[in-house]
DNA sequence: GCGATCAGCT
DNA sequence: CACAGCTGATCGC
């Protein structure tokens, strides 16, 4: 759960995520994802009606989460003042202070975070630095260095501070499978049940959230069975996902939502309601995805867990493991990284204890002493670093 | 009637 | 296995 309060130090005109309070006096606004807990206050009628009188005020989102956004009802007051950037495509947006005329002027760029669709981190320039902001993001090992907007002149943008999705920054939870595996086990397991028989049916047990989309395109890519879902109007336009999904219930997978579908199931209902096929009984398995972690040794188990008769657990995970948040940071190598988020038992202090190592003050003053093996590579990244004219980042990052 | 908050649940 | 959000109770406007 973020705890982000919506401002960030280097350019407090602007608000990411949060819609109350102090923000309600912000020059922009800016929405990472589609998830109810990135947009308290983005519906009420304190910030209703300051759109009413700040005509020049904008919320800035990719164009999937405006079209998520929009399709909401109660967010469609919206329609007139969101503006869609396209991803990794550098932009200038003037913050103008309507009373005073005061204007400043910030470039964003808007790069996947692979939290959910529409997911963006937001890159921002400007008189007071670069900094990023990650919102929620699941990125592999390696996948910053491959981000070509986050690199200038050969080597990693110059950045102040990141401000980081933490939710998995504690050593408990070192590694998570990827993306890749999760997919191949949850993938299996559904196909070694559906080709049983036409009566065998998978129940994907998934929260009401944007975010398991990729699961269900994949599952029917490979599968060629669409998945049963509630609505899906909000992919009216995103075939890519649409094609993949039905309303139709005769279909042998399920990610339907019911408010007593755990219930139904033990009667062997699915929580769109049906029980049977042509007269005949179906014979039904669920399969709740969640996060599964292992420590830096600890030998990684079975993606897939069972749970009982008929139910199992599948790895899946919508954030960076403690790895992947290393790998991540360590790259970027910022002179400063916040925590948007304190893991459960963990404080602030603790959560900064393990995010400055991987930034840059931390590398700068040399050890007393240093292993006789560090001492060669030692000379080369002094070298690097005159090299790097003006920039004193120090290359151990 | 609506919103904010919290407990409980998943 | 810990994310995200729903439901329902309570309180205040």
């Amino acid at each position: 759960m973020s705890s982000f309060q919506g401002q960030m130090e280097e350019y407090p005109t602007i608000s990411i995520d949060r819609f109350d309070r102090e923000n309600l006096k912000a020059r922009a606004y800016f929405l990472s994802h589609c998830h109810k807990d990135h947009m308290k206050g983005l519906r009420a009628p304190s910030l209703k009606r300051r759109l009413e009188c700040s005509l020049k005020v904008f919320l800035y989102c990719s164009p999937v989460t405006k079209e998520l956004l929009l399709t909401s009802p109660k967010y469609r007051f919206w329609e007139k003042r969101v503006k869609a950037i396209e991803i990794e495509t550098p932009t200038q947006i003037a913050l103008v202070d309507e009373a005073s005329g005061e204007k400043e002027e910030v470039v964003v760029t808007l790069l996947p975070a692979g939290h959910c669709p529409g997911s963006v981190m937001f890159l921002f320039q400007g008189s007071n630095g670069t900094v990023l902001y990650t919102g929620d993001f699941r990125l592999a090992k390696g996948e910053a260095s491959r981000m070509e907007l986050l690199h200038s002149g050969g080597r990693v943008k110059d950045i102040q501070s990141v401000y980081l999705d933490t939710t998995f920054c504690d050593p408990r939870f070192y590694q998570i499978p990827s993306r890749e595996e999760c997919l191949k086990g949850i993938l299996e397991l559904v196909r070694s049940w559906i080709t049983r028989s036409p009566h065998h049916v998978v129940w994907l047990n998934c929260k009401a959230a944007y975010g398991y989309e990729y699961l269900f395109t994949n599952l029917s890519e490979e599968l060629g069975v669409q998945v049963h879902v509630d609505k899906m109007d909000m992919f009216r336009n995103m075939p890519d996902i649409l094609h993949h999904l039905t309303t139709d219930r005769n279909t042998q997978v399920h990610a339907c939502r019911h408010p007593k579908a755990e219930e139904y199931f033990q009667w062997n209902k699915l929580p769109c309601g049906i029980t049977s096929k042509n007269k005949a009984m179906l014979h039904t398995i669920s399969i709740k995805p969640s996060t599964m972690w292992f420590g830096e040794r600890t030998r990684k188990t079975n993606v897939i867990a069972r749970t009982g008769e008929s139910s199992y657990r599948a790895c899946f995970s919508f954030h960076s493991s403690y790895s992947e948040i290393k790998d991540f940071l360590s790259y970027i190598c910022p002179v400063n990284a916040y925590p948007n988020v304190i893991p459960i038992g963990l404080t602030v202090d603790k959560v900064m204890e393990f995010l400055k190592p991987l930034c840059r003050s931390s590398q700068s003053a040399e050890p007393r002493y240093k292993p006789l093996g560090k001492l060669k590579r030692t000379r080369t990244i002094l070298l690097d670093s005159v090299l790097e004219a003006g920039n004193p980042r120090t290359k151990d990052c």
